[in-house]
RNA sequence: GCCUGGGUAGCUCAGUUGGCAGAGCAGCGCACUCGUAAUGCGCAGGUCAGCGGUUCAAAUCCGCUCCCAGGCUCCA
C-alpha cells in the first residue's frame, strides 16, 4: 500500500499497516511522540488500519491537535475514575476546551462534588494511568448503542440526537462498508464511553494532568434542563509543559485588576453600595481623569461636540426608543415618582442624544453631527455575572452618536474605525481583530433590507483594513448590526473594546429629520460608538495589560523622592518643586523609616521613578535614579537633565 | 437565577473534638537618621457577614438571609 506524507514524499508499506506503522517507518522519535494520525484529513487512532492509498500525517504530542487528543483522552480517564468512586453516576459529555477539558456528571442521590474530591479523583485517575488500559474502538448500530448505554440517559440522548440528524457525526464509509453509526471506546471491560475519538493508544500514555475546579453546568447549557456537576481539568504531554501552563495561569491571577486595584489603592466595591458598583479612590480617580482628558482632547480634534444628559428619564422615552420592549431585562426596575409617572435609570445614552438632535430643526449642513458624552448608564446584570470592573451595574461609556446622511455613513464609519485604532494605540494596545455581529434572530426591529444594507456597509468598511475579521452571527443590538474591535493584551488574552453600531431604526422611531439641499425632509441615519466600551472596563484591561505598572503618563504618582537623612530634606523639597513645576506628579517620603523600607514601599506602588538624594547629591546637584523595571539604580544623574526627560515622558501622547 | 467554594482586626490568613479570639503586615506612640525591596520596642484594633435555633457553653453544629469568587459559551 502507498502512503502520501505531508512533505510530499511517498512510503510503501505492507497491506494492513496502521498509523503507528507509518510513524515507525518514518522514525523512532516520531513514533515515540505520536498520539494519533490524520488520514485523508480525518483524525484517527494510531492503531487504525489504513486504506490502500491515503494521505497520512502523524499527530505528535506537542502540537495543539496532539494536546487536544491527550486532554480528551484524559477526560475519559476522569469519567472512569468518577464512575469507580461514585458507582451509579451518570456521565454526560467530556469535551476539550481552550487550555483543557471538562466532564459533566450526575451523581447518585443528588450528590455534589466538593473541592476536596478533586484530589481523590486525581488519585484514582493515576491508578487508571498506571494500569495502562488500552483505548479500544468499536462500532455499533444505533440500537446496539442505545442498549449499551441503557443506564445512561445522557448518552442515549446524544445517540438519539445523532440518529435524528440533529447533530453532525463523523460518518465514515470506507471500502463500501455500512456507515458507522455509533462508536464507543472502552479502556477496561468495566468502562465504555460513547465517543468519536480519536484517543491515545492507552492510558499509560497520559499522566500529566491536573483537575482545576468543580462547577455546576446545565445539560446542554439549557437552564431548564438538569444541572450537572462539572469538573474542569487540563493535561499536557509532559510535567514541564503542565507546570508552565499552571504558571501562566498564576501570572494571569497576579495581573487580576481586582487584586491590583486594592493593592494600588485605585478603587473598591463597598458592600454598602451594592453589587457591581465601584468607587474610585484618589489614585484610581486620577488615572480615570487622565484617560478621560486625553479622550476629550482627541474627540475635540476629531470634530465631536460635547453634551451632557441626565441619568434617568420617564418611561415614555424608553417606550419610544424600544428599550422597554427589547432591553427591559437589562434595566433596573422603575421608580414610581407619583401615581402616573414612572422613571427609569438609563441603560444607554442614545435616546437622550436623539432628543438633542431633535431640539430644533436640522439642516444637511450640520451633518455629520457628532455628539459625545461620558455618559453613565445603569444595567441590571444578573448577580452571577458581575465581575470586578469588567462587568458592572453602573458604568460610564465614552459614548457618541453620529447623525448623518446615508451618503455620508460609509466614510464616517471608516474614519471612526481609524480613530479607534489610533486612540487605543496611544494606550499601548496595538494588536487587534474585528468582529462583525449580525441581526439577533427574533430580537430585532427593522426591515430585512435595512439590516442587509447596514451589515454589508459594516462588512465593507471592516474589510478595507488589513485586520482579521470574524463573524458573530446574531450578536448585534436590537436596532442594528455592529463591529467590535477586540484587542490582544500583553499575555495574549483578547478583550472586546470598542463597538460601532449602525442604526436605521431609532431615527424612524423618534421621527428624526433634517432638511436637505433639495429643501425636502430626509431621515438621518445614526451611528452609535464607544471606544473604551466603558471607562471602568478599559481601566481594568489596562491594569491587566500592564500588570499594574501603568505607563508613566498614566501613573498616579510618577516620581517619589527619598532623602537619605532628614538633613537632606531641603534638597529633596527643591527637587520635588522642580519636578512639579515641570508638570510631573512628584512627592517626597521623609526619612522616618530606613531607606530600604521606603524604596520597597515605592516599588510596591509601582512608581515609575524613585529618586534617592543624599550627601553626594546635595554637594553635586545630582540624583540617584531607581527606574521601575531595572534593579540597578543609577547614581550621580544631573537634576536638570532628569527633569527635562521625565517631563517629556510624563505628558504622554 | 442555579452549582461549587468562601466571608474571623484595614489587608493576608490560623483557629483541633463546641470550652477565655490569634499571627504577620498595615495604623498609632517612642526610640533609631539610615545610599536603593521590610529598624527595634510598645499600644490599639473584633457584632467571628447578619438573623434565628440546638446546647451549661457556638467562630465552630443546624436553618434562613446577605455579600464575594469560580463556573453555568466550547458538545460523543
Amino acid at each position: 500500500m502507498e502512503v502520501y506524507l505531508p512533505d510530499g514524499s511517498t512510503k510503501s508499506l505492507p497491506a494492513g499497516s496502521t498509523g503507528r506503522d507509518v510513524a515507525v517507518a518514518i522514525g523512532r522519535r516520531l513514533a515515540r511522540d505520536a498520539v494519533a494520525v490524520r488520514v485523508d484529513g480525518k483524525e484517527m487512532d494510531l492503531d487504525t488500519t489504513l486504506p490502500r492509498e491515503a494521505h497520512v500525517g502523524v499527530i505528535t504530542e506537542t502540537t495543539e491537535e496532539g494536546r487536544e487528543i491527550i486532554r480528551h483522552s484524559t477526560a475519559h480517564v476522569l469519567a472512569q475514575a468518577v464512575l469507580r468512586l461514585w458507582p451509579g453516576a451518570r456521565y454526560a459529555i467530556g469535551p476539550v476546551i481552550e487550555g483543557g477539558f471538562y466532564y459533566d456528571f450526575e451523581l447518585p442521590n443528588g450528590a455534589h462534588f466538593s473541592d476536596d474530591d478533586l484530589e481523590r479523583i486525581e488519585e484514582e485517575m493515576r491508578a487508571i494511568v498506571a494500569e495502562d488500559q488500552p483505548f479500544v474502538r468499536s462500532e455499533h448500530s444505533f440500537e446496539d448503542g442505545l442498549a449499551i448505554f441503557s443506564e445512561q440517559p445522557f448518552k442515549r440522548e446524544i445517540i438519539e440526537a445523532v440518529r435524528e440528524g440533529v447533530r453532525e457525526i463523523d460518518v465514515r464509509d470506507e471500502e463500501g462498508t455500512a456507515p458507522v453509526q455509533v462508536s464507543t471506546y472502552w479502556n477496561s471491560p468495566a468502562f465504555t464511553d460513547l465517543c468519536r475519538g480519536p484517543h491515545v493508544p492507552s492510558t499509560g500514555r497520559l499522566g500529566h494532568f491536573k483537575l482545576t475546579r468543580v462547577a455546576g453546568a446545565y445539560w446542554r447549557g439549557d437552564e431548564k434542563r438538569e444541572q450537572l456537576q462539572r469538573i474542569y481539568g487540563t493535561a499536557f504531554e509532559s510535567e514541564k509543559a503542565l507546570r508552565e501552563h499552571l504558571e501562566r495561569i498564576e501570572e494571569a491571577e497576579r495581573r487580576d485588576h481586582r487584586k491590583l486595584g486594592a493593592q494600588l489603592d485605585l478603587f473598591s466595591f463597598p458592600d454598602e453600595i451594592g453589587s457591581g458598583l465601584a468607587v474610585f479612590h484618589p489614585k484610581g480617580g486620577l488615572i480615570r481623569m487622565l484617560i478621560e482628558d486625553y479622550s476629550r482632547k482627541r474627540h475635540m480634534e476629531a470634530a465631536y461636540e460635547f453634551v451632557n444628559t441626565p441619568h434617568l428619564a420617564k418611561e415614555e422615552l424608553f417606550r419610544t426608543s424600544g428599550h422597554l420592549e427589547w432591553f427591559a431585562e437589562g434595566m433596573f426596575p422603575p421608580m414610581e415618582v407619583d401615581e402616573a409617572q414612572r422613571y427609569y435609570l438609563k441603560p444607554m445614552n442614545c435616546p437622550f442624544h436623539i432628543l438633542i438632535f431633535k431640539s430644533h430643526q436640522r439642516s444637511y449642513r450640520e451633518l455629520p453631527l457628532r455628539l459625545f458624552e461620558f455618559g453613565t448608564v445603569y444595567r441590571y446584570e444578573k448577580s452571577g455575572v458581575v465581575h470586578g470592573l469588567t462587568r458592572v451595574r453602573g458604568m460610564t461609556q465614552d459614548d457618541a452618536h453620529i447623525f448623518c446622511s446615508r451618503e455620508q455613513m460609509r466614510e464616517e464609519l471608516d474614519s471612526i474605525l481609524g480613530f479607534i485604532l489610533s486612540l487605543l494605540g496611544d494606550f499601548g494596545l496595538n494588536e487587534f481583530f474585528l468582529e462583525l455581529s449580525t441581526r439577533p434572530e427574533g430580537k430585532a426591529v427593522g426591515s430585512d433590507e435595512d439590516w442587509e444594507e447596514a451589515t454589508e456597509t459594516l462588512r465593507g468598511v471592516a474589510g478595507e483594513r488589513s485586520i482579521d475579521l470574524v463573524m458573530d452571527e446574531g450578536g448585534g443590538a436590537f436596532y442594528g448590526p455592529k463591529i467590535s474591535v477586540q484587542a490582544r493584551d500583553a499575555i495574549g488574552r483578547t478583550h472586546q473594546m470598542s463597538t460601532i453600531q449602525l442604526d436605521f431604526q431609532e431615527p424612524v422611531r423618534f421621527g428624526m429629520e433634517y432638511v436637505g439641499a433639495d429643501n425636502a425632509r430626509h431621515r438621518p441615519i445614526m451611528i452609535h460608538r464607544a471606544l473604551f466600551g466603558s471607562i471602568e472596563r478599559f481601566i481594568a484591561i489596562l491594569i491587566e495589560h500592564y500588570a499594574g505598572a501603568m505607563p508613566v503618563w498614566l501613573s498616579p504618582e510618577q516620581v517619589r523622592v527619598l532623602p537619605v537623612r532628614d538633613d537632606h530634606d531641603g534638597y529633596c523639597d527643591e527637587v520635588v518643586a522642580l519636578l512639579k513645576h515641570a508638570g510631573v506628579r512628584a512627592s517626597a517620603d521623609r526619612a522616618e523609616e530606613p531607606l530600604g523600607a521606603r524604596v520597597r514601599k515605592a516599588k510596591l506602588m509601582k512608581i515609575p521613578y524613585i529618586l534617592v538624594v543624599g550627601d553626594d547629591d546635595v554637594n553635586d546637584g545630582t540624583l540617584g535614579v531607581n527606574r521601575r523595571g531595572s534593579d540597578r539604580p543609577e547614581r550621580g544623574v544631573a537634576v536638570a537633565g532628569f527633569v527635562e526627560s521625565v517631563a517629556k515622558e510624563a505628558h504622554g501622547p
